[in-house]
DNA sequence: TCTTCAATTACGGTTTCCCATAAAAAAAGT
DNA sequence: ACTTTTTTTATGGGAAACCGTAATTGAAGA
């Protein structure tokens, strides 16, 4: 059963529509963080005193603030109450949209479940929380075919490598400098431009832009 | 005096803490709609009937749906309503945070105000609504401070015509085709490359793959 | 160890892009 | 109408990227 819960959302209108959500699920137990420093402070404190949270429902997105914050966004800040409370049942509540991006969320940091900031996004909160209480993920099927769909082909490390070095203005010729002297495997140019062959190939695309602005879209760089 | 409202907005969960914003300023005559199109109908009606809406709260992005909708977005809901209703406030609350497109709701657009959905957006929103009871519009200054700040380059529509169509996969060299097809002024090459140039030098980049990647962070494309 | 096979790297020719300069066209000023 | 200035377009040389092929390396199996 879920009663004690911790929001982290800096949006005030955002705060208050989730605050408002709980509610009406009957859950009067809530407290609210708007910076990720703020929440870790109340999670590790509700730990010590015996009294922890069920439920973090958290953004992944904090604006930047004049005082600086050690935990930059949700991620971190699910990693650091991961660490202190294992148990902690995690809730994302985010506009992200990027498939690459909410498909690590389960993978890498096993959160129990994501809501998109969307269009019915208050009933699927409610949903979420429902499921979550009952130990199970909740998991919208239309995210699973925003993974599925967009999930056409699958960079590795390499791949991300040499698109985010593009990216990031590196002449081709002188990535095999960078890569030798980083001590990454294949670093000839010609594995380079092959590598780049077969992911335009898969793709369909003729141009280094293109593969540029699709890893953008999908958040891979 | 404001007495009767329209809140659109797709998102259930802004759509709910508006609502309760408005409920706080003691505005009950409120109605909301989840579609351009639904909100629009609603204003003409009002109009019609000689009961007509005191303000509108919009945001810009509306998720396309199953359903075809003729208005795509905040933009032209805003544009289509002063048609019917000239004299109707409009009061933008979008997570928007591209100076330029902020700017020229002010400038072509004439909005009477703009809240960013961020930190204290519930608390401004009261602000806003209640400056633009008196007649006065809503300009927050970190706004102004957003755009003065984040506008280091401006692109053109020309500009972002050249980035697409790069990020689409098209060859420089055969952009000035396009531009003569679809009746775009400056068509050489040369003005390409020079465009190209002006952007790269602005914003200290050497590579096209640098200008597609900050679009795409920007939203520009 | 030697052979086989796959992967990586090196090389040459072609295309595209980049950059500087010059010609042409358009706009502005007199 | 003519000049001046700006903008646009054209051109050519050189650098980078592209693409196919060949040489080299490296690992796996006999």
């Amino acid at each position: 059963m879920i009663t004690k819960v911790l929001i982290a959302e800096d949006h005030e209108s955002a705060n208050i529509s989730v605050q408002k959500t709980l509610e009406e699920l009957a859950i009067i137990n809530t407290e609210y963080a708007y910076y990720c420093d703020d929440a870790m402070n109340k999670i590790t404190k509700a730990v010590k005193s015996g009294n922890s949270f069920d439920l973090l429902i958290t953004d992944l997105y904090f604006e930047p603030d004049d005082c600086k914050q050690v935990l930059s966004g949700g991620i971190e800040l699910i990693a650091a109450a991961r660490e202190v409370q294992p148990d902690l049942k995690i809730l994302v509540f985010s506009a992200e949209n990027r498939p690459a991006a909410i498909d690590q969320l389960y993978s890498k940091f096993d959160i129990d479940g994501f809501v998109r900031k969307a269009r019915h996004d208050a009933r699927e909160l409610k949903e979420a929380i429902c499921e979550i209480a009952r130990h199970r993920r909740y998991f919208p099927r239309h995210i699973k075919q925003l993974i599925d769909k967009k999930n056409a082909y699958a960079f590795s490390e390499f791949d991300i490598t040499i698109i985010t070095l593009l990216a990031q203005g590196m002449l081709q010729k002188d990535i095999p400098a960078y890569l030798q002297h980083h001590r990454i495997k294949p670093s000839g140019l010609s594995s380079i431009e092959k590598r780049l062959n077969q992911m335009k190939d898969a793709l369909g695309f003729t141009k280094n832009e293109q593969l540029v602005a699709y890893c953008k879209d999908l958040g891979a760089i």
